[in-house]
DNA sequence: CTAATGTCTATAGCTGCTATAGCTTCAAGG
DNA sequence: CCTTGAAGCTATAGCAGCTATAGACATTAG
């Protein structure tokens, strides 16, 4: 049986957190001592685990719900956990073209070296006119 | 002179927008109509796109309102200027590899083809043991 | 002139936490 | 056994960056 703190060191989930994922369902009510605190069992630790993996891969508290309810009646077919994560892999390779684009554009601003006032300056120039970007965002 | 709905439609900053940017400082307070209502010039307008295009470069509020303010003063010099956008571009890049190495894992996960139930479902096994990933996030 | 649309302010909600206040409980040392 | 300090409890507020709502007033087209 672990404290919320042990949990927390052990999983490095930080405190408040665990009580958050409580109150939004990802983790079940745990037992609680006589004077009310916390204690959890290694269900509990394996289930803080997966969530904070979860996470780490980006997907949200809402995703991580459905997972968890997914998982819950183990004959239930996978291909659902299939779809979130590829899902999931499509949003991020998204993201990652929409990020490559924006660190291109400030790269070049960046790149481009006047060292006048701000008077003719490039980059804030370049931040006032969007038509002066290579590609667009 | 614009309205502001006419403001949103020029730029395609949605209206609550543009009132949530005046008040965190990043537009001048503009002239009112008799009846109360917001009435922009081209200098807003054009204040309103060098927000936009920032934000979508990923520059905070905060930071915008710096690069405002450095722009108030022509005389200053720009280097302060280009230090935010290579500052900004960095942390792009650091994102961007963080999320190529999500984007491995979830690829992976996803290519594991059990068409089984949740009970050896390797999406599920995966994000529950992080041991399981190739490299770590 | 009227009806529809637009705008106003103020306030609450969203996600995913994090921090604070003021209290109680636990565990270890003396 | 008792004290003390760390750790835990709940409830609430705050963060970014918006977005949505309510209820009232302004503007504009027909």
């Amino acid at each position: 049986m672990y404290s919320i703190g042990q949990l927390s060191r052990m999983t490095g989930v930080k405190v408040p957190t665990i009580r958050y994922y409580e109150q939004m369902g990802l983790l079940d009510e745990p037992g609680r001592t006589a004077g009310n605190q916390r204690r959890y069992d290694s269900a509990g630790r394996e289930r803080l685990s997966f969530i904070k993996h979860a996470r780490e891969l980006g997907l949200s508290i809402a995703t991580i719900r459905d997972l968890i309810a997914l998982a819950r009646d183990e004959s239930m077919p996978c291909a659902q956990a299939h779809e979130i994560a590829a899902r999931q892999a499509v949003e991020i390779r998204q993201r990652i073209a929409r990020l490559q684009k924006l660190e291109a554009e400030l790269t070049r601003i960046g790149n481009s070296h006047d060292s006048g006032t701000v008077a003719d300056c490039h980059v804030l120039a370049t931040l006032g006119d969007h038509s002066m970007c290579l590609s667009d965002h």
